[in-house]
DNA sequence: TTGTGTGAATCGATTCACAGCC
DNA sequence: GGCTGTGAATCGATTCACACAA
């Protein structure tokens, strides 16, 4: 709740100085959500060959305009030469270790039902650091299945067997969902992608993010609906 | 530009008396994203047996503030008793209708791959107007595939045999999800789930929302980094 | 007394527009 | 001349705080 204290007067310009230590670099969460999208596209780029890169360019490959991609990036560093552009390599580097791809995520999937299939084979998952270091159900008729390469086990067998779990994949029925993440928050899980249909209660230390197939098609009948009604009204002025 | 010159503008209170037409709802889009969170939550209500809600209940199970749940509501329209709270089946009725759920939305899911398949058989997908009517892939190993009760049609055909379709899902691999994209637009499909890795380039007339994994995983790891950041911090001052 | 509805204040994110450097 | 970096302006979303209805 004690949210808005921080003034940090001052310090106008000591933002290239590049202090010693405590260099209170703030990255907005919005831009945060945005530097996948730009590493992905540095990544093509560098794989096609580019060394340079402008911020138009870039910010066209990604969908956002070329302003939010320089004050984004800008959030990072001084990285740009004006006239020129970004060194695309340098810039991979840049986000990488600003996501923290430079370290080791392993990561347990809960629910081996279709979707936990489907993530289990997701190529990109193990891309950047991240790992998958076990596979969960605990229905009977699942366990003992082997699934690219991983054996499934008992979410308390997994458990005992990874002592260092960084990231939990829910993808069980939302009426397991809570106590599924409980136990992964009592093991010292602290992040959890939640693809149940469930809003999970989770202490302040725990980082949640979820992804839900129903509201994201709701969104989009909202949106469509609108469109259809927009659409109606034009005949009628 | 000139922005104080409302001191007198009258029309303080005209705002609950529903002019005959142009009744300017703008419901903003943060707002939009949460409202199935919101259905979700009077659904269980409902069929909990509870007929009537307060802001603070249903901001709890939501994850919300109650002023925002309040003023989201706001934005339907008062469908709240001062003292009282809201009667929760008036508010799913009225919500159902914002987001366009009684209306059908015929779905075509592109890609049966994993995903696609886990799709296919997620529940949640046939509630609320969504129905999936059309499977599609092109490797001719899968067409032919009966998945749900549907068979796996290659895209053409699925486009051919479905004037109407209101969504497409793409879960094919990046590098073919931009063509099945355009294909979906030449259609007439207007709203597109994109589960593939790229930012898809549409016209303006048509919305695409985007599901990420690698995205999610990496905002996961930002938040990761920082946190172990932060304790590593701790004994050092 | 209770809990909504909502202006006003705050906070955050985006865009503009241009100085500064290559 | 071209392109970055960034204050300032704008736009949008959240929170506060309280008048008001039941």
């Amino acid at each position: 709740m004690p949210r808005g204290l921080h003034l940090l007067a001052s310090s106008r310009r000591d933002r290239c100085r590049l202090l010693p230590q405590s260099n209170k670099r703030v990255v907005p969460g919005a831009t945060v959500g945005r530097l996948p999208a730009y590493l992905q596209a540095l990544t093509e780029l560098s794989e096609a060959g580019s060394r340079r890169v402008a911020s138009d360019e870039l910010a066209s490959v990604t969908g956002v305009r070329s302003a939010q991609l320089r004050k984004d990036l800008s959030y990072l560093g001084t990285y740009g030469v004006r006239g020129v552009g970004y060194d695309v390599s340098q810039l991979i580097d840049e986000i990488t270790a600003e996501l923290g791809l430079t370290q080791d995520w392993p990561v347990i999937i809960v629910g081996m039902g279709n979707m936990g299939r489907a993530l289990a084979a997701y190529g990109g998952f193990g891309q950047r650091g991240f790992r998958i270091v076990a596979l969960a159900d605990d229905d009977p008729s699942i366990v003992g299945d082997v699934v690219q390469g991983l054996p499934v086990c008992r979410l308390a067998d997994s458990l005992a067997a990874n002592e260092r779990l960084a990231i939990g994949v829910i993808t069980t029925p939302a009426d397991q969902a809570q106590q599924i993440a409980d136990r992964l928050v009592e093991h010292g899980v602290q992040s959890i992608l939640n693809f149940a249909a469930i809003a999970l209660r989770v202490p302040d230390n725990v980082d949640v993010r979820r992804v839900d197939l129903s509201t994201e098609l709701q969104i989009l009948a909202f949106h469509a609906q609108r469109r259809d009604m927009a659409k109606g009204r034009e005949g009628v002025g």
